[in-house]
DNA sequence: CTGCATCCGCTTAGATACTG
DNA sequence: CAGTATCTAAGCGGATGCAG
């Protein structure tokens, strides 16, 4: 399961979709470098894991909704706690790749 | 930074490590299905990013001992309630994806 | 707008063999 | 025991084109 969170995108999918529903276009918007395809891979995965909903309006143009289920939210929960986590030390981690990086030439 | 964490055998090396200090051949015994290489490359980019120590005692056979650093026990604690909550949820998640293949043929 | 299909290059993991 | 070196195969992601 937690192989998912590996692939690069899901997270940020997540953190994105935790503010709240999102179309297709808006979070291919707010997650920069993401390309269709992977943006329409990733959301696929999560709506087969049961972690995010959507819902088709056959409008003209179409629209889509993704949103997170219930069992999406607490995991986006764990997940944002992980990217404050980061965020918090990603001075130390740094420092400490430069130090290793100087120390093993 | 979170990128490290889909590498697939660093929350498994994190999560064994929380349990107290490990030489290489324990991790190895306790991750099955790791290869060598990937325990090695995995422990020394833990080691680079500091949240992993190591200690190298020159006998014979030689022996070295990994253990997380502060910074490392911080991590591996947000990463333990992520493989928690993973197993809480495997079953709903493997019936969502029951649900799915089924609906999608 | 919201995707899926195809092709392709690159990274990566795994297997294996070898060193100190 | 604790790794490193080399090779190969698979998977992933990007670009592009097309469809509903």
């Amino acid at each position: 399961m937690l192989d998912r969170l590996g692939d690069r995108w899901t997270v940020l999918v997540l953190v994105e979709l935790s503010k709240g529903t999102r179309r297709f276009r808006e979070l291919e918007r707010a997650i920069p470098g993401i390309s269709q395809r992977m943006l329409s891979l990733t959301a696929k995965r999560l709506c087969r894991d049961g972690v995010v909903e959507r819902t088709v309006y056959p409008t003209t143009p179409p629209q889509t909704d993704y949103r997170l289920t219930p069992m999406g939210e607490s995991l986006a929960g764990m997940v944002s706690a992980l990217a404050d986590w980061s965020r918090e030390n990603k001075d130390a981690i740094g420092a400490a790749r430069s130090r290793w990086d100087r120390e093993h030439q």
